[in-house]
DNA sequence: GGTAGACACTTGCAAAACGCAAGTCACTGG
DNA sequence: CCAGTGACTTGCGTTTTGCAAGTGTCTACC
């Protein structure tokens, strides 16, 4: 399902990224997937809230660009995990990047994911609170 | 500037971030203003193509959210330049990273910011003025 | 065996954002 | 006076988002 599918608006590393996870929730899924979450049910729960139509648009679209995969975990009534693929992996990198630029420009928040994905200079962001986000 | 101006939808960096930045056209437009790009018509005239009435609402929010800052070069029929805040600055490291996964993950993209800049570099990245992506 | 949940989605709209084209305003140059 | 440029703004149709509610398949309890 892709024998050169894609059409590049531009030659730039930077507008392709985007166009693939350039919206305001993608990064959001890759950020708990990345997290330990792999069901549906744990994506949803997030506390930022995402409507669930979107969630299952965003977990086809990721699917289908290679930064996740989709496995049965339960049979009869067919139930899905969905774990990152390398390229989902890699995106950390990216959330680190907005992990540190938001914990240095906006006030009120910390980094609740992502350390320890690619980078351990912010390791130290389990010993607040867990809740869930 | 900063007295708590915003309610915030979790206290999670990267939802927050991505509410300021996360977006399709935003980040593009700090790329090219990290090139050296200062003019609305230059910003206008990137390879992707930005619709100019979203080209003035980004500009309007970016210059909100502390992100550009936005002074008259021409007076009588007035003219402003466009220009980074540290803040926006700081956005390097966010466009780093996406310059970094897009080259590796993604087919037929090259680097056409941020790349020469390298790691920690970016922040300097004043008035070099390279090839217009 | 009937009712009550939970889980993983879909579906139906209304509202917002996007994108194209065209128009405006203040000048410059001929 | 008329064409042109730079920096936007406006109109309007399309697409995406977001909220709520619904569907189908099981498990739990009585």
């Amino acid at each position: 399902m892709s024998t050169r599918k894609t059409f590049l608006r531009s030659p730039c590393a930077v507008a392709n990224s985007l166009d693939v996870v350039g919206d305001k929730w993608s990064l959001l899924v890759v950020r708990d997937l990345l997290h330990g979450k792999h069901t549906y049910g744990e994506l949803a729960a997030s506390p930022e809230g995402i409507p669930t139509n979107i969630l299952a648009d965003r977990l086809k679209r990721l699917e289908s660009a290679g930064i996740i995969v989709r496995t049965p975990y339960h049979e009869r009534p067919i139930r899905y995990s969905y774990t990152l693929t390398q390229k989902g992996k890699d995106l950390g990198g990216v959330l680190l990047a907005f992990v540190r630029w938001g914990k240095q420009h906006i006030p009120g928040t910390v980094a609740l994911s992502a350390s320890q994905a690619s980078d351990g200079a912010m390791a130290s962001a389990k010993n607040s609170r867990h809740t869930p986000g």
